[in-house]
RNA sequence: GGGCGAUUAGCUCAGUUGGGAGAGCACCGCCCUUACAAGGCGGGGGUCACUGGUUCAAGCCCAGUAUCGCCCA
């Protein structure tokens, strides 16, 4: 074996050789019970960053251990198409490299464009997730506008128009003005900004005036341009100030619109003036209030939210109407929205009506990916009626069907359903599912899978022109079909009946609404049990956070903060880095700055690390229900670790390359374990039973630990180092049992940590297999240690914690008299039971090894003593003489340290024993306990005292 | 405004029926000892955000305050 640990030479064989050996796909075994894990299908066009390293290595680690129960598992490897997303890249692709824009191109030769973009840049993520030692079934690869998955859409569509739940309608939506599409309210962020309140005069029509004599009134508004397109004035019907206005007209301004004023409670007496204009074709609470009192709407805006040349006047059903004129005012024809109003207010100014302006805060929706101001736009969209599958879809989590890791985000969950809205499911895009609807020339439509169903269902021959619905379904339409859609339905296949429902859903809290419970809805009204039962697409959702960068900031291109696994995997240079994040900026100014922030991140770029650290590092800093700040250096610990736990195996295989270990040929022959070889047996098995429960409980962050505390700490730093006296020293029976106990506790240890760490293990127990000649082909698909109580040996653990004591008590006197760990020592001992006196005997090979003693002698009581440091292990007394080397003022530090620290806590112990009302209510084992604390600690302080004293006394 | 979460060592974080404050990294001292200097041995370091309450006993339970973060309106 090499010196170091070296990730590069080990990884990608042993991928090669799982893949190539078919160990990623479910066994097959339908008598064993099956495990299946979905993948949330990274958008395809993309590359991975740590959040997904991070959720693949905890899908992983969960596969491999339920693998190597035995159970028949699928990991469900697939990619989203993104709509909005893929087709932003794509088009900024093509303009950048020809020029041309889409509509130029043409909707067919674009889609065809993406098909390319798709193809070359898809490998992308499966190459990474190949570096990530992902154990997913490749041949089952599915995507979410394959064939199968398009069916799959075009039948729910149907199924779900067919049964009330999809319809169509002409209604206000959040309207992106950049990418011309609609976007759910989900994709909609509001920010805070500062922003103005306006306060117009509206002139009251027919000479009416208000209770205080005045010809007009005021209202107040935060979108001065929307007022092209009022429809009425609200007040609230309470007011005194305005009741009798109630049924009285206004003249708006500039297009001279009578607009009636009516009584709404959306008008707030208390905020504004009282009185609010309403403009339901352009502000949500506007259209409600719109409707409620049969207002028509009055669309003034583009699609690229300017000024109509022209305005769109609809009843209060969203019908064409004649009730106002079209008609708008010249001067503020074509100008965009921020002209306009600056226009508004100007001209308002100049009639006089403009009554004051007020700073205001105010909250602003954004579109999440074009990141321009949302224009609330009515338009003939396609929704899904939400609250019946809702109500199902809330009942599985609270009855438990449905599990959340950790359970907090069960109310996060129940407060979005038990309030949402009907699902906006049409986009004005061209890569997406397109939806399965026809109109005919009179604009009737008709909902089925194809156009010729369409012609067969109604009748309909060839004279009559049917035209496809332009538009494309939400991406996360798809996806929420994802677990059923990719194990075959709507064909009834075995894969369903196998792997559905699945086990464990990893996924960030932030889709949690976008595609969690979609993905509950959608699955529970499709997906049935014979007798009816809806099933659940998933029965544990574990819930990770995110992944910030070592400032705790979020990371992203923009800010140009992100990592990739990759460079944590390999290493990068620092200029290679700085022109990673620094390429391909959308604000090229921001460069500097990133470059500046990278160079001082990063001074010397990224060294290599290796897979199984990176996931060990994931893996130890996944405590639940917090995000995760990025640390280089925990990861460069873990690494360290990564070498340790090779350097260990490489000292386990040179001990026992080619002796007789008890395995093979050499099975049966005398074996004689030694004390540590049956503490160590204990120690794992301990371990394997918290590792489990660790892993069984989701918290990789302490499976993580604990495989770092047993290996590092037990196995390496007091198991290995006890191993050698009787390797060099021992019978060949003991060595033999020693070599044999080695290669076991190693075997053991390496198929425990496999889940999180599979490629050192695999690379290691190979080697191991060589030497031990036992079978397997591989260790992912060995048994996952049990625990085995008979191997735990109570006593042997009893004895060894006495040794490490020992050996702990003079390594303190070395390390702070300062003795050379060259210099041997002779070590007397006094007060010592008969349990002392037999460990004495039994160790003492441990003890002259670890601790590099020459001699053991046992004082009797009252024999005199050469003057000596001191320590203590329980009642026992410790010497090692001095002989003239002894620095007075080092040891009468040294203990009086001790002292003072043993008398701070007997102080604390006996305070409390001596509370009598501690010891009248407190449980009988507790003081019992404190008892011999405080007994124990008594000792302590008078020996420790009497040692001063003798040292002193010199 | 409503809801959720966080606050523990210099940093990143554990602490699961309330009963001896922990880990990794960083720090200090010694050591290239035949698995490992990506190491070994020894050591220092915390008013568990704050206030009050429950309890014999509170990092943990309850109430409130502060700061930070996220979600919703």
């Amino acid at each position: 074996m090499e010196k170091t640990y070296n990730p590069s030479a080990i990884e990608q064989k042993n991928y090669q050789n799982w893949e190539e050996k078919g160990y990623f796909k479910p066994h097959g075994d339908t008598s064993k019970e099956s495990f299946c894990v979905m993948i949330p299908p990274p958008n395809v066009t993309g590359s991975l960053h740590m959040g997904h390293a991070f959720q693949d290595t905890i899908m992983d680690t969960i596969i491999r251990y339920q693998r190597m129960q035995g159970k028949n598992t699928l990991w469900q490897m697939g990619t989203d198409h993104a709509g909005i997303a893929t087709q932003m890249v794509v088009e900024r692709k093509l303009f950048a490299e020809t020029g041309q824009t889409r509509k130029e191109l043409g909707r067919e030769t674009f889609i065809e464009k993406i098909w390319d973009w798709k193809k070359e840049s898809g490998n992308t993520i499966c190459k990474q997730m190949r570096r990530l030692g992902t154990s997913v079934d490749w041949d089952r690869e599915r995507f979410t506008m394959d064939d199968g998955l398009s069916a799959a859409v075009k039948k729910v569509f149907v199924d779900l128009y067919n049964d009330d739940l999809i319809y169509r309608g002409k209604r206000l939506v959040n309207w992106d003005p950049k990418l011309h599409t609609a976007i759910s309210d989900l994709e909609v962020e509001s920010k805070d900004v500062k922003g103005f309140m306006w306060h117009f005069r509206y002139p009251l029509a027919d000479g009416a005036l208000t209770a205080d004599g005045k010809d007009h009134i005021v209202v107040a508004t935060t979108r001065p341009e929307t007022m092209l397109g009022d429809t009425g004035v609200a007040v609230n019907p309470e007011d005194p100030r305005y009741q009798d206005l109630i049924g009285k007209n206004i003249v708006l301004p500039f297009t001279n619109r009578l607009i009636p004023i009516l009584g709404d409670d959306h008008a707030d007496m208390e905020k504004g003036t009282g009185c609010v204009k309403i403009t339901p074709a352009h502000d949500f609470n506007d259209y409600e209030v719109g409707k409620r009192n049969n207002l028509p709407m009055i669309n003034v805006l583009t699609f690229e939210a300017c000024i109509r040349d022209e305005a769109e006047v609809f009843n209060s059903m969203g019908e064409k109407s004649d009730d106002y004129s079209t008609e708008l005012p010249k001067q503020f024809q074509g100008l965009t929205r921020e002209d306009a109003r600056k226009l508004v207010v100007s001209e308002l100014d100049a009639l006089g009506l403009l009554d004051e302006i007020k700073p205001h805060d105010l909250t602003v929706p954004y579109g999440d990916r074009g990141g321009v101001v949302i224009e609330p736009m009515l338009t003939d969209q396609w929704y899904v009626r939400v609250a019946p599958l809702a109500k199902t879809a809330t009942e599985a989590v609270a009855n438990g069907d449905i599990k959340f890791v950790p359970q907090q985000y069960e109310n996060l969950y129940n407060a979005w359903m038990s309030d949402v809205n009907d699902w906006c499911i049409s986009r004005q895009l061209w890569w997406g599912h397109r939806i399965p609807a026809w109109y005919d020339e009179s604009g009737k439509v008709y909902v089925a899978h194809t156009e010729a169903e369409v012609r067969t269902e109604h009748n309909l021959d060839d004279s009559v022109k049917l035209t496809q619905d332009d538009d494309v379904l939400d991406t996360w339409f798809s996806s929420g079909l994802w677990t059923f859609s990719t194990l075959g339905w709507p064909e009834k296949t075995m894969d369903l009946k196998t792997f559905h429902s699945t086990d464990v859903l990893v996924t960030g809290f932030d889709i949690i609404f976008f595609w969690v419970a979609r993905m509950i809805m959608m699955t529970m009204h499709f997906m049935k049990n014979e007798d009816g039962t809806p099933q659940v697409p998933f029965k544990t959702i574990y819930m990770t956070g995110l992944i910030r960068d070592e400032n705790g900031e979020k990371m992203s291109k923009s800010k140009g903060n992100v990592l990739d696994p990759l460079d944590m995997i390999d290493g990068i240079d620092l200029e290679s880095l700085v022109t990673k994040r620094c390429g391909n900026m959308m604000q090229p100014k921001m460069a500097k700055k990133i470059e500046k922030q990278t160079r001082k991140a990063f001074p010397n770029g990224i060294e290599a690390h290796g897979t199984d650290a990176l996931r060990f590092t994931l893996a130890a800093m996944a405590s639940t229900g917090r995000d995760i700040h990025w640390d280089m250096n925990r990861l460069e610990g873990y690494r360290n670790f990564c070498n340790k736990l090779w350097n260990a195996s490489r000292y386990v295989l040179m001990s026992s390359e080619e002796t007789p270990c008890g395995f093979g040929d050499d099975a049966g022959n005398e074996m004689q374990l030694s004390l540590a070889d049956r503490w160590i047996q204990g120690q794992m098995q301990t371990t394997i039973k918290e590792f489990r429960h660790a892993l069984d409980t989701y918290r990789f962050d302490l499976a993580a630990n604990i495989l770092y505390q047993f290996t590092w700490d037990q196995f390496c730093g007091w198991y290995l180092e006890l191993t050698k006296p009787i390797l060099f020293k021992g019978s060949e029976a003991e060595q033999r049992g020693t070599r044999h106990t080695l290669l076991n506790v190693l075997e053991t240890l390496l198929r425990l940590a496999h889940p999180i760490m599979p490629f050192m293990t695999e690379e290691i127990w190979q080697r191991v297999k060589g030497v031990t000649g036992l079978g397997g082909e591989s260790i992912m698909i060995e048994p996952f240690p049990e625990f085995d109580a008979k191997l735990v040996d109570e006593k042997a653990v009893e004895d060894l914690e006495w040794v490490k004591q020992i050996i702990m008590a003079i390594r303190n006197i070395r390390g702070e008299m300062d003795i050379s760990p060259k210099i041997p020592l002779n070590l007397l001992v006094k007060n010592a039971s008969d349990d002392d006196q037999r460990r004495f005997t039994e160790n003492q090979a441990f003890l002259s090894a670890l601790t590099k003693l020459e001699s053991v002698t046992i004082v009797a009581e009252g024999e005199t003593t050469p003057v000596s440091a001191t320590a203590l292990v329980g009642e026992l007394e410790l010497l090692i003489p001095m002989a003239g080397l002894i620095d007075v003022d080092a040891e009468l530090t040294r203990l009086s340290k001790q002292l003072e620290k043993a008398q701070k806590e007997l102080g604390k112990i006996s305070g409390k024993l001596s509370n009598e009302r501690f010891v009248s209510n407190a449980p009988e084992a507790v003081i019992t306990k404190e008892r011999g604390k405080q007994a124990e600690l008594q000792t302590t302080c008078d020996k420790l005292s009497e040692q001063i004293e003798t040292i002193k006394a010199l």
